[in-house]
DNA sequence: TCGAGAATTGTTTTT
DNA sequence: CAATTCTCGA
């Protein structure tokens, strides 16, 4: 059977056009994943080039296995030397191969968010920062997103302006000292690195050229600048640059995303060829219809329009329920009835906080229902995982002071603060690691009874060092966990918790011996010329370190699925449950007053919709606890922008929901928020409803005085752009919500002015002209 | 040094 | 509400 058996003209045209940068739009459902993998497969098959010079690169673990294996099962041979992995391994190797030559030693340790915010803290206290004036986050998600557009901390510091910036940047640069003596990088930094050694070192870059002679990017619409350059870089020479993705889908931009990068492509790689895939193969048309008509509300997109030859099959159900409890039962009980007791895989809950799976979770123990829940807590992330880790790490890389730290004391070993202080203090004064300080602890001023802790300590330490040179992995975490006092500590403490922590490490372990037993398949290491004494252990260690929550997801258990939306994006299922559509909760309260996010959240609500195959329910609820408060909401304006021929009400309490007398007091779904906290929603006590379909016209009850016009139903967010703005940049204006602030940039968008506010105790925000109805003062 | 109770704070979303 | 951090007494 030949490759292009059974694929439509666009993607056999993908799949052919194999020189030069291409960029295939890849609708929902499309068939993209199957375009890649032919598309590599082709390469090989037809001769184009050798398995060796491709490398496809993937967001997760498990799209790159994914991609992996059905690349095995299309090319007869050769398909194992295909370099499939996700952004950050693929640094990582590179990285552990050449970091030395910027700096670093080859077997630096990569900081997760707990370990970055330790180290923090760290640089707080040495720079002497009140935590109550910044917060760690703020000041290491500022970080974050200068590493995700490549700015290093000279560059952030020239830029600073004003106080808190300039402030920031001092954390930034210790932050980046103290990360470099630990000889560790976190996660932001494995990019920027790779960027920085590829551009520091000609020869290096041209290996990677050479090596890499056709790339192929998915998920591309996620990319940061970083990863942006990264590719650019690599394709640099010979242009054959593959990028998949869809605009639509792009919903992660909190984490740096640049959907530039897919819109502007061929303004990056001039000459790039553009193919849209739009046939869609996964879902029913009603459903189809229903993404079309939320999606279509969004401004900055490419065009684009998804149809299938399937049939119309089943209204998208729309159900409100009293309470998130009643909807989290009436969900579960469905599931239970339409499942018939088995197929439970073909369904999936979705949800936009992780905080919502709680009530699930309870209805489906109580009723018996298997399920699976993705997200939560990162079983790496769990404070006794974390703590072996530490062990690991502290044996593989002494200079990993946030390691040492976190086990110096765990199991208590009646060594405390002020002592562990002390050697810290030593140590920064010397220029030494914690671990040296601990070594020196006399120097430090210990003596007697601490100084003969610590010594245990350390010759433990030595200890596990000599013996792991020779023992498996999962022996030497065996080792580690019991002669440490850890696993004797957890059983004195006789809990429940205590139990299912000490099972957790036993899972550790047989990770690890699987992982071994994997793992002695290191051809593609060796060949990469990698340091052969590069010790099993710290690949582990690496290999831990960037296991995403989706990875573990089991697509064949037969349970129901439980997660995030965005947890979901690149999967589907039979029947999909989209709960919590909510206004305030989905769209979340931050992006209702702005545009861009607002934006975000319809592609997140998009992805949602088309996970479905067969059926979609949206769920929403009038009241639910939020932080231990009640919030009540009105529908999700996603639910509202479906055409009501696409629904179906399938309401238990429908009278109470449909109650047209309910008081007016939606306002254009922007300012007022016509949820608010217990007590304090705009003074009516019941839930406010209103529904487009029940008036022609809205009031603009939130904004007295003002009027707009009606819009026509589907049309509703589509303002008109002013031809010009009664104020500028520098003039105060009103919010509706947010009161007084000071124009600080008006940028002409297209379609709309994009407004950028300085609100007096709101801080800053970005707002289209149209939508914020400011008033000059 | 360490634990228990008080206080505080928080939510998007995660490689 | 719940998880995390802080404070204080032994």
């Amino acid at each position: 059977m030949a490759l292009y058996d059974n694929m439509n003209d666009r993607q056999k045209e993908a799949m052919l056009c194999t020189e030069g940068p291409l960029l295939i739009i890849a609708g929902a459902g499309s068939g993209k994943t199957r375009v890649l993998t032919h598309r590599i497969a082709w390469l090989i098959e037809s001769g184009i080039t050798d398995p060796w010079h491709i490398l496809a690169i993937t967001f997760t673990n498990k799209a790159a296995g994914e991609m992996r294996q059905r690349v095995d099962s299309l090319v007869k041979e050769g398909a194992d030397q295909v370099w499939v992995a996700t952004f950050h391994s693929t640094c990582v190797r590179i990285l552990r191969r050449f970091i030395d030559r910027i700096g670093y030693e080859n077997g630096f340790t990569i900081y997760d968010t707990d370990d970055q915010k330790t180290l923090m803290k760290q640089v707080f206290k040495d720079l002497r920062i009140d935590p109550r004036s910044f917060r760690e986050r703020n000041v290491l998600a500022a970080i974050s997103s200068a590493k995700n557009e490549l700015i290093g901390p000279d560059a952030f510091a020239k830029e600073a302006v004003g106080y808190a910036e300039e402030k920031q940047a001092e954390c930034y640069r210790e932050y980046q000292n103290r990360l470099h003596k630990n000889n560790a990088l976190d996660f932001d930094d494995l990019i920027m690195m790779t960027v920085k050694l590829l551009k520091a070192c000609p020869d290096v870059l041209d290996y990677y050229r050479n090596r890499f002679r056709y790339i192929l990017v998915d998920e591309y619409q996620d990319t940061n600048t970083a990863q942006f350059r990264l590719v650019e870089l690599l394709a640099g020479g010979h242009r054959n640059l593959c990028v998949v993705g869809d605009d639509d889908q792009s919903i992660y931009k909190f984490r740096g995303a640049n959907i530039e990068n897919i819109l502007n492509f061929e303004e990056a790689f001039p000459g790039a060829k553009v193919v849209k895939l739009e046939q869609n193969y996964r879902s029913n048309g009603n459903i189809l219809e229903a993404a079309n008509s939320v999606i279509r509300n969004n401004r900055g997109r490419r065009d684009k329009k998804l149809w299938t030859e399937q049939e119309t099959g089943e209204k998208i159900r729309v159900m409100r329920f009293e309470t998130a409890q009643d909807e989290a039962d009436a969900v579960s009980s469905e599931i239970l009835k339409a499942s018939g007791g088995i197929h439970y895989s073909s369904f999936a809950v979705l949800y936009r906080t992780n905080a919502q799976s709680r009530l699930l979770e309870e209805k489906f123990v109580t009723k018996g229902i298997p399920y699976q829940l993705v997200g939560g807590v990162n079983f790496y992330q769990r404070r006794e995982i974390k703590d072996v880790l530490a062990y690991l790490r502290t044996i593989a890389n002494g200079s990993d002071d946030i390691a040492v730290r976190r086990i110096l004391n765990v199991p208590k070993r009646g060594i405390g603060n002020t002592t562990a202080d002390k050697i810290a203090d030593f140590a920064a004064a010397n220029g030494i690691s914690f671990w040296q300080g601990l070594l020196d602890a006399p120097g430090a001023g210990i003596a007697g009874r601490a100084d003969a802790k610590i010594r245990k300590f350390t010759d433990m330490i030595e200890e596990f060092r000599r013996k792991s040179a020779d023992m498996p992995l999962d022996k030497l975490i065996a080792m580690v966990a019991a002669d440490s006092g850890y696993i004797e500590s957890l059983k004195e403490e006789g809990e429940i918790e205590a139990e299912s922590r000490i099972e957790n490490i036993d899972e550790l372990i047989s990770k690890a011996a699987s992982y071994e037993a994997e793992g002695q398949d290191l051809s593609d290491r060796t060949e990469e010329g990698l340091p052969a004494d590069l010790p099993l252990l710290n690949r582990f260690l690496e290999e831990v370190s960037l296991v995403a929550d989706i990875d573990s997801l089991d697509e064949d258990s037969e349970k129901v699925t439980l997660m995030t939306l965005h947890a979901a994006k690149g999967l589907e299922f039979d029947e999909v449950y989209m709960t919590g559509m909510e206004d305030g909760l989905f769209p979340g309260n931050r992006s209702i007053d702005d545009p861009k996010e607002l934006e975000e959240e319809r592609r997140l609500c998009y992805v949602g919709i088309t996970r479905a195959k067969r059926r979609l329910t949206m769920t929403s609820a009038k009241s639910r606890m939020i932080n231990g408060e009640t919030r009540w909401s009105n529908e999700s304006m996603f639910v509202r922008e479906i055409p009501e021929e696409l629904k179906e009400r399938a309401d238990r309490s429908a009278s109470s929901a449909f109650r047209k007398s309910v008081q007016p007091s939606y306002s254009g779904g922007y300012g007022n928020g016509a949820s608010g906290r217990t007590g304090s929603s705009g003074g009516s006590g019941s839930p406010a409803h209103r529904y487009p379909w029940e008036s022609a016209s809205f009031a603009s009850s939130g904004d007295p005085g003002r009027k707009r016009p009606a819009p026509a139903f589907g049309k509703q967010f589509q303002v008109v752009k002013a031809d010009h703005l009664d104020y500028a940049e520098g003039d105060r204006v009103r919010h509706t919500r947010f009161g007084a602030g000071t124009v600080l940039k008006i940028v002409d968008g297209g379609r709309d002015f994009e407004v950028t506010v300085d609100f007096d105790g709101h801080g800053v925000k970005k707002m289209f002209a149209g939508f914020a109805k400011l008033q000059k003062l």
